[in-house]
RNA sequence: GUAGUUGUAGCUCAGUUGGUUAGAGCGCUGGAUUGUGGUUCCAGAGGUCGCCGGUUCAAAUCCGGUCUUCUACCCCA
């Protein structure tokens, strides 16, 4: 007999988990909804289409595709197959995949049924989603994402709330953060401030690595890009500035680096007014991946522990464009469940009443206090208590033990001397303290 | 995809230069205790040493391959 397994970088759930982690979608989707954010589900998978080229060369290797039903070798070009054309070959043997992140899904959603929708819509989705990382610290091959999105504003406004919405979460989750933040328009006007318009992306992504590889290495990774020295050494000035406002002097002739420090100023400005609980700072060197963002970006990390980014987002202009919808802005951010999950574990923070289950169990002996217990049990029920009866009159010990396994804070002993007096002995698993009660009062004593 | 690392009882792990019948703790089952768990004592069950192959009189131990775990790079939540 095979021993089972589960894929790598997927993972079980006991009951513990998943109540801990509705713990972390409960506060959320509360935050969400006090903002006017509205829930959306969509299917696991997508056309591959839809998918494809949405995350870069990169996204695509790390996308789980469907094999096709039936005979999927039938559509497979004879000629691709002799050469080893792995790529193409994708296409012809897989048609679906599954999403690789929510953005994506919602704006295929808002295409699709953009007759229906009143806009500017406020959409939040909690929804696993699958990549074909290699598993490690904090990276899972299936994991929640909760993304709040507002499409078809252009108002800077939505950034602001976004902001006051990781302010708000984390806050109620209790994890201590550092809301960075940054605008894609700057990072484009270094480039065209450093004269390599076209090496943006390059440049973006050697700067995002200052915090761990340091300035030399940055200008390294950059000479490797074939950045030339006089445009390295403007972005290292750049780089140094402590003021966003400073970027003005080196955007003189950037219409686009100008926008963004605009953009970002009316942004500070209204965080200003606001009482935040989490430090938001100012980060030149925040780039993120995903191609797509044009504006403000964001990014959270905790700051208690070491375990990269629990939540990230920005604006996209055009996200809806390559489905045929254009000229429709969005901006949106989202929070990393699985790594919060990690995190409130280390910092040993989830509150007690996640682990609220059972609260009374009834012990009995043989059939007829079995059958006095179930009747109670009915009663208890009907009360709103949440209680269960040990299926079978067995051992006391047993049963017993079985109640302190799943931590139920009371027990109903029911025996022929209850029975008599129409009572139930009710003890109290932590202190070990026991007295008897009639049904109706064991009832007032639990939902007090 | 690259580099390192891990795999032995349900769980956490020992296991010496290759040498008879592979161990411990926890957990589980039964008993001490016919109406009292979390503390104690006794007994018992439970293993294809990840998998395939090789070296050897002899492999958990050495070699090769493969899968897996974790970590770093890449990228990202």
């Amino acid at each position: 007999m095979q021993k089972p397994s589960i894929p790598k970088g997927t993972r079980d759930f006991g009951p513990i988990q998943v109540n801990r982690r509705n713990y972390i979608f409960d506060t959320l989707r509360r935050v969400f909804v006090k903002y006017g954010y509205q829930p959306i589900e969509t299917p696991v998978m997508e056309n591959l289409s839809t998918l494809t080229g949405k995350y870069g060369e990169e996204g695509d290797q790390l996308l789980f595709k469907v094999l096709n039903s039936g005979d999927f070798l039938r559509k497979v070009n004879d000629a691709d197959y002799q050469e080893g054309n792995y790529k193409k070959m994708t296409f012809q043997i897989s048609e679906k995949g599954l999403r690789y992140d929510l953005t994506i899904p919602f704006a295929r959603y808002v295409v699709m049924n953009q007759n229906d929708i009143a806009f500017p819509f406020k959409r939040y989705q909690i929804q696993p989603v699958w990549r074909g990382d290699r598993p490690q610290k904090g990276r899972y091959r299936e994991f929640y994402q909760c993304d709040v999105d507002v499409v078809g504003s252009d108002s800077l406004i939505n950034e602001v709330e976004l902001t006051q919405i990781y302010d708000e979460g984390f806050a109620a989750l209790g994890i201590d953060v550092v809301i960075k933040m940054n605008n894609r328009k700057i990072l484009t006007g270094i480039a065209e401030a450093a004269g390599i318009p076209d090496k943006m992306m390059a440049m973006t992504m050697a700067i995002d690595k200052l915090d761990k590889i340091g300035i030399d290495g940055v200008k390294d990774e950059m000479r490797r890009k074939e950045i030339n020295e006089t445009a390295i050494d403007t972005i290292e000035n750049i780089l140094n500035i402590k003021d966003f406002s400073e970027l003005e002097d080196f955007f003189k002739d950037s219409e686009t680096g100008l926008k963004g420090v605009e953009e970002f100023r009316t942004v500070v400005g209204y965080l200003k007014e606001i009482d935040l609980k989490n430090e938001v700072v100012f980060d030149i060197t925040l780039a993120r991946g995903l191609n797509y963002y044009t504006g403000t970006i964001y990014e959270v990390a905790a700051k208690d522990v070491k375990i990269g980014s629990i939540g990230g987002g920005g604006r996209y202009d055009d996200l809806t464009g390559t489905f045929g919808l254009k000229g429709v802005s969005g901006v949106g951010v989202s929070f990393g469940a699985a790594r919060i999950y990690d995190v409130m574990e280390e910092l040993d923070i989830f509150p007690d009443s996640t682990a609220a289950g059972t609260q009374l169990l009834f012990v009995t002996f043989d059939e007829a206090s079995f059958d006095y217990a179930f009747n109670a049990l009915q009663t208890i029920r009907k009360a709103g208590i949440n209680a269960e009866i040990y299926p079978t009159p067995t051992k006391m010990k047993k049963q017993m033990k079985y109640a302190n396994a799943r931590k139920i804070p009371y027990v109903a002993v029911v025996g022929d001397n209850e029975m008599q007096a129409g009572e139930v002995a009710l003890k109290n698993m932590q202190t070990g303290e026991q007295e008897n009660l009639t049904v109706l009062d064991l009832v007032a004593k639990l939902t007090q």
